[in-house]
Formats: structure tokens, C-alpha cells, sequence
DNA sequence: TCAAGATTGATGCAGGTGCATCGAGTGGGG
DNA sequence: CCCCACTCGATGCACCTGCATCAATCTTGA
């Protein structure tokens, strides 16, 4: 038999929606007006800055970020025009190849870092208690597990330590 | 003094975005292999559904979504094109136009809604107790209040009605 | 009344995304 | 050893979005 959806979870499927498109235009502009790139350059910057060596597979890559294959082909095409990363052939496997964050990929990370956590604490620390900030992470966990695994989302736990936008 | 973001805050950030672009990609692919067209679809033609006389001033239509200007106009564009909208002038400002719901449109979001509705409860419904949807919803809408101002999230509490998506 | 400014809606351009497909390379079974 | 299936990554295409700007019209206020 089948239900239909309760008022409650559609309710709160639109505000899902209405919230989380508000707040990343909130912070994507922030980023903006400060001069920086997207969120994604961001991500990609910090997965690649964690990898031992500063450099990962793109497939890797993909991977850690949960975007489509094609997606992380052009994000690095442009992260190699700005000179933020550089190809690194594969000896091992000549289909592949390694993608090394240079030094001007590592110190955009970190400035970014900067604006990016100033926005997340202005659009949502400002707004909820640690409290509640725990409780709305673990509503929200009971709804990615299922269509597709959810990653481990990696926190910093120290305080110095940059952290991932998603 | 500027105060960092609590572990807490980034973690739920964390998992809003990544939570909300899977739950999002796993029901639009869900309608997209039914064969229907973008949400987006689905929420103008709502709105334009339930306006008086089916039509509406791209403007309004605008603050409705919540989505910008040229948006809008190409949205409409696109409903136009499909015969599920058309244009009516507008006579008492010769700048403006309304737009107006047709047969085969007010069809279609019928049709949507029930795969629509099937999606939310697939991906939302079926996670959450009413419970925690309700606490969710008021957890998010904390955060959602601020960076200009929330409308009121147009949710249908008659379960023989249709509601929109976002 | 009329000029200045605001509002409505369209559009050219640059860039990003999804989809399908391709070529290169790998690896496993016969 | 060789062929077939698979994986890795790139790319052409269509479409969609953001931004800036435009023309037309409306409104305001001197």
C-alpha cells in the first residue's frame, strides 16, 4: 500500500530545499564579493591539500566530492589554467594520471578558508545553539545515508584546522 | 570579536549541502525517468495553477520562486514552448504581461505531482518520523529566516491537494 | 507638463552541468 | 597470447545560469 507523503515530510522537503538555496547563494556570494572562486575550487583545493603527497587521482578526486566523472575532468582543466594544480603523468597506470596542488593552489585554500568559515558562522552558527546544531545534523544524517552511501562527511576537530564546504 | 565556527555549525553545514544535493539529484532522477520535465517546471506551473485565473505577472511569479529576473524569463520561455503556458497581454501596464496556465499545463502538474509525491516520500517520509520532520523543519527554518526575508512555505494540508516542491 | 528615475521583461555572452560517446589503456579468461 | 570487457579521463552538444544591459513603459515630483 502506498502512503502518501505526510504533510510533515513535505513540509519539511520544501524547507530542506528553501533553506539550503538560500544559505549556499549567502555564502557563495560572500565568497564572491571577497574574490574568490566557487565552493567547488574550494573543496577540491582542500581534498587535494589533505592527500598525502598533495595529490590525488581524479578519479579519487571524484570520489571524495560525489560529482559526476566529466565534472571533475573540467574542474581541473581550470584549476590548471589558474595554475593552482598541475598534471602529474601515472607511471603505474597509463590510462590515469596524478593531479599535484601547487603551492598557489594551497595558499588560495587557506585565504579561503578564512572568508568561507566567516560565512558559515555569520549564515549558520550565529543562527543555532551547539545544541541544536547537533540535533539538526542528525535529522539531516537519517536522510543522506539511503540513495547512495553517505561518506564520512570529514570534520576538522581542531579548531586551527581548515575544513571541507560539504 | 569574531568568534569561529563551532565544530557543530560546520558539521551541519556539512551535511545540509551534501544531504540536500543528494536527496535533490535522487528525486529529480526519479522524475527525470519518468519522464517529466525539471522541478522547476513543476513549481511555476503550480504557482500559476493555483492563482486566480491561472494566470500571473512574470514578476509575481519571480517572488513566488524566488529565483531571478531572467530566470523567470526564460522559464516561461520554455513552458510557452511546450503549449503549457501562453502569454496574454497585460493592459494595464503595457510593460508587463501575465502568463497564463493552459489545459495541458494544469495536466501536467497533476501528473508530476504524483510522481513527485512519491519521490518525497520515498526519500523523505519514509526516513523521518512526523515527529522529526516537524523538528527538522523547525530547525532549518532558524537558519532560513535572515538572509532575506522567508516566505512562507506554501504547504498543502489537504492530502487530496497538490504541493509545491520547494 | 515633462524630465528623471524606477520597473518590467528580454537578450547576448560567458561559463557551468548533464549526457552520450570516444580513445587509450588494463586485466582476466580462454 | 589474444580478445573482450572494463576503467580512466576527455570532449562535443544541448541546455541552463549569472551578469550586464537594453528598450519600453510607468511614476514621481518640480
Amino acid at each position: 500500500m502506498k502512503r502518501k507523503p505526510s504533510t510533515e515530510a513535505t513540509s519539511a522537503w520544501i524547507r530542506l530545499m528553501r533553506v539550503q538555496s538560500r544559505v549556499l547563494d549567502c555564502v557563495e556570494q560572500d565568497l564572491k564579493k571577497a574574490g574568490f572562486p566557487p565552493l567547488a575550487w574550494y573543496d577540491a583545493l582542500l581534498e587535494l591539500s589533505r592527500a598525502p603527497g598533495g595529490e590525488l587521482r581524479p578519479v579519487e578526486l571524484e570520489r571524495q566530492m560525489l560529482i559526476p566523472q566529466y565534472s571533475t575532468s573540467r574542474l581541473i582543466d581550470r584549476l590548471v589554467d589558474e595554475g593552482l594544480a598541475c598534471r602529474r603523468e601515472c607511471k603505474i597506470d597509463k590510462r590515469g594520471q596524478f593531479v599535484e596542488i601547487t603551492e598557489a593552489g594551497r595558499e588560495l585554500q587557506k585565504r579561503m578558508w578564512g572568508a568561507y568559515s566567516a560565512a558559515i558562522e555569520k549564515y549558520v552558527g550565529s543562527k543555532l545553539s551547539d545544541a541544536d546544531a547537533v540535533k539538526l545534523s542528525g535529522l539531516l544524517d537519517r536522510l543522506g545515508c539511503s540513495c547512495g552511501e553517505m561518506k564520512l562527511p570529514p570534520v576538522a576537530n581542531n579548531t586551527n584546522e581548515t575544513t571541507p564546504s560539504r
